[in-house]
DNA sequence: CCCTGGCCGCTTTTT
DNA sequence: GCGGCCAGGG
């Protein structure tokens, strides 16, 4: 009998041969707890994936010693498919598995939706139908999802709305009026902040008050928090933090709500552990507690989350939090050259809290890592667009080059240059999609119409766009709905009954009457159509139009590209379309998610956002003492292990040239600085490294100085390539020989010209056109998105 | 009630 | 350098 085990042992070995042996040790421990520590490009989304597709092909057949279930002929075939004489035929491949799982048993945890979507579109390529029904999600959407079902034992509604930090402030912002707190004394900002580890930690109002004792300060912060949740729950509402910690409540509270999900998630996963929480922790190990199948893939060196109350705790001590579990650790590399890595391993070396490993590549050795020191920011950003274009010139793709900085402000000047030279480019994060005002309006009428008791949203929209009716209305309605128990909706619906509404009460009737008739559309008519009659009857484009703000025309794109993304939403889900599925996406939906990487641009981004992505080409610039690490680290050695975990997770994620940048002078939040080359930059040894530096001082050639002011090229073309989706990329490669001198054109912001003269430079021509009653003004003119009159 | 202009302060990272 | 907030004028 041990011979049939043996034999299948080796059926499944060679049918996960593609994995090392490390990665085949994580795929066939499937009872337990199991820790996976996973070097940066150790590939362990694969191993994630193969780990469950053998949980659902075979079960745990590798370290079963049953083989009842194996018939001679079983054998035979094993040992044909072994010798590779066979395929495995399926009747054998289903007699292998032991007690394998159901797919909806499933439970994979990831970081963001798009880690979530990547890991569902591999499971369904590799498990056909079956991969659909594994529930893979971030904590934020599990857990909505979990309160969407069982929400009402905590006392919401099933279609609960979910704030989102400007609401959060919002709502903060109204807390402090009503509790008379000066923001300057105490700031919502440092509230919120004490609010989100009180929940972190699972204080509530009242414990928070208790500890408070006698301190004034902590005092009116739990005076704070309390109304702040008392309001939330008023409008049916829950922060990002609620979600977890009132799915760990409910599971606390309820017993039997907890069972239903220990029984219905037999295996659990998390990626990204070392990024968990307190509370993610709680609610992984409740969920976890009856069968403990819980396997959790980390890197303690990739820990960048602690500012938001990430613990590195959590995987350190994840073999006491889970008895008899079991360690792997991932550490041969796939993605990177052998000099990456070393200067990966070096930098990372010099932190002292972390379990340890090395990672290792069989990859070439590579090109040496490029040092350059520039003179400023703009000539390190004109370093970049010049060796994009070289590289590009001699073969590469834009897609090919990501520049990944500290901060989202870096990204102005790189911006400036690459829409002088032409190099298309995409950013992701900064101002992002959903947190545009007008965006943020049509959403806040979405969610409004949703649930008319969402205050903070129907505040938001009550006049906007302008309606006449003013912050003092809108605070007496308020007041009068506090005093009578009922929503400010009911109050506006109403205003003509209430005596010091009554001058303002045919506005505020026609108000609610108009969110009234929405609402009744939203019964029978599909999103886009109840999205399209939002816009009709509120006029919004209309009065953006009137309104002659310089970016009206974005904003009007913006708009329409809210519509196809409902369009989009409503092609996806079909038959379940529902106006609450699509805010719930919405709410927990970021840039990054957004990113697909098939459009040929380069792409900039934090190097927080780059995290679990890798680009053959990875320039990291601002690479300065003061900028990375950053000022308030810099003195605080825990912090700057931080900051070197960052700079690790930035350098892994090249996998063929790596290209590291400082500035002698800076321009930082308005005034010049001069900083030293960063600690990390000299952390890699001298002989992994090619070192440059800018010659000499060059006076600004003309075109290098973009020919605009800073603020009519932010609402001009770069907005324009901040765009979200394919029509937001900058398109460099259209024919510009079509313009002649003397021709006139119409440029959005700047309207009607003609051109003074046009001058071939590389792929695109600079144009000099005469704009009526503006002057002269000197355009690339691919960038200008000209229109010929 | 709405708009503007000036002043202030902040200025990391994200679900 | 920017955006948020407030005060003052239309």
């Amino acid at each position: 009998m041990s011979n049939m085990m043996e034999l299948r042992q080796k059926v499944l070995e060679k049918n996960f041969s593609r994995m090392n042996q490390r990665q085949q040790e994580a795929v066939f421990h499937v009872n337990g707890p199991l820790l996976i520590l996973a070097g940066a490009g150790s590939g362990k989304t694969t191993v994630l994936i193969n780990r469950i597709a053998n949980l659902i092909r075979f079960g745990n057949a590798y370290h079963s010693q049953n083989t009842a279930s194996l018939t001679e002929e079983d054998c035979a075939a094993m040992e044909a498919y072994i010798n590779g004489s066979a395929p495995l035929e399926p009747g054998t491949k289903a007699r292998l598995a032991v007690n394998p799982c159901q797919p909806w048993q499933v439970l994979a945890i990831t970081f963001t939706n798009k880690a979530a979507g990547e890991l569902k579109d591999r499971l369904e390529a590799m498990l056909g139908e079956e991969g659909r029904d594994i529930w893979a999600s971030t904590f934020h959407s599990t857990c909505a999802r979990i309160l969407r079902r069982y929400g009402d034992r905590l006392g919401f509604t099933n279609h609960f709305t979910i704030y989102d930090t400007d609401d959060s402030r919002r709502l903060m912002k109204e807390c402090q009026k009503a509790l008379n707190i000066e923001d300057k004394s105490l700031s919502y900002k440092t509230i919120l902040n004490e609010i989100s580890h009180a929940k972190d930690r699972m204080i509530s109002p009242d414990d928070y008050a208790n500890a408070a004792g006698a301190d004034f300060r902590l005092g009116l912060v739990a005076k704070a928090y309390k109304l702040y949740q008392s309001r939330l729950s008023e409008a049916d509402a829950m922060d990002f933090d609620d979600l977890l910690c009132n799915a760990v409540q409910l599971f606390l509270k309820c017993p039997d709500v907890l069972e239903y999900y220990q029984n219905r998630f037999r295996y659990i996963m998390v990626d990204e552990y070392q990024d968990t929480n307190h509370v993610q922790y709680l609610f992984v190990k409740l969920l976890a507690e009856k069968y403990k199948n819980i396997c959790v893939v980390g890197d303690d060196d990739q820990s960048i989350y602690k500012f938001r109350g990430a613990t590195i705790e959590n995987i350190m001590s994840f073999e006491k939090s889970f008895p008899g579990a079991k360690l792997v650790r991932l550490e041969q590399n796939y993605r990177s050259t052998k000099n990456i890595l070393a200067a990966a391993n070096a930098v990372i070396e010099n932190n002292l809290e972390r379990k340890g490993k090395t990672l290792w590549t069989e990859n070439p050795e590579g090109e040496k890592i490029a040092l350059h020191t520039a003179f400023s920011e703009a000539d390190e950003a004109d370093y970049i667009s010049k060796k994009i274009l070289d590289g590009v010139a001699a073969g590469k793709k834009y897609a090919d080059y990501a520049i990944l900085y500290r901060m989202n402000s870096q990204s102005n000047t790189l911006e400036k240059v690459f829409v002088k030279s032409g190099v298309p480019y995409r950013i992701i994060g900064g101002l992002r999609f959903y947190e545009r005002k007008e965006i943020k309006d049509l959403i806040a009428y979405l969610s409004v119409i949703n649930n008319p008791s969402d205050e903070i949203r129907l505040r938001r929209i009550i006049n906007q766009p302008k309606r006449s009716i003013g912050d003092k209305t809108i605070s007496q309605a308020a007041e009068i709905a506090a005093s009578i128990g009922e929503s400010l909706f009911y109050v506006i619906s109403h205003a003509d009954e209430f005596e010091p509404l009554k001058r303002t009460a045919p506005k505020l009737l026609a108000f609610a009457g108009l969110i009234n008739q929405l609402i009744s559309l939203s019964s029978t008519a599909r999103l886009n159509e109840l999205y399209q009659a939002i816009l009709m009857k509120t006029q919004y484009i209309e009065k953006l139009k009137e309104s002659e703000n310089d970016d009206a025309q974005d904003r009007i794109d913006n708009i329409n590209e809210l519509a196809s993304n409902l369009i989009q939403y409503e092609e996806n889900n079909g038959e379940d379309t529902t106006l609450e599925g699509f805010l719930e996406e919405v709410s927990l939906m970021t840039d990054i998610d957004n990113y697909d990487g098939n459009t040929d641009a380069v792409v900039m981004m934090t190097m927080h956002s780059a995290k679990g992505l890798e680009f053959p080409c990875v320039f990291l610039p601002g690479f300065e003492e003061g900028i990375f690490p950053g000022v308030q680290a810099i003195y605080t050695p825990g912090e700057v292990e931080e900051e070197r975990r960052l700079a690790y997770v930035a350098i892994t994620r090249a996998r063929e040239e790596l290209t590291i940048l400082n500035a002698e002078s800076r321009m930082i939040f308005g005034s010049t600085n001069h900083n030293k080359a960063s600690r990390f930059s000299a952390e890699i040894p001298e002989e992994l490294v090619n070192k440059s530096r800018a010659r000499e001082w060059k006076k600004p050639i003309p075109g290098t100085v973009l020919p605009v002011s800073s603020h009519e090229s932010r609402s001009a073309s770069v907005n324009a390539a901040r765009h979200f989706g394919p029509a937001g990329i900058s398109q460099p490669h259209k024919p510009t020989d079509s313009y002649r001198v003397g021709d006139s054109v119409r440029h959005k912001a700047f309207g009607a010209g003609m051109i003074l003269s046009a001058t071939p430079m590389g792929n695109d021509t600079l144009l000099e056109i005469a704009f009526d009653g503006v002057g002269t003004k000197k355009i690339m003119a691919n960038f200008a998105r000209l229109t010929k009159e």
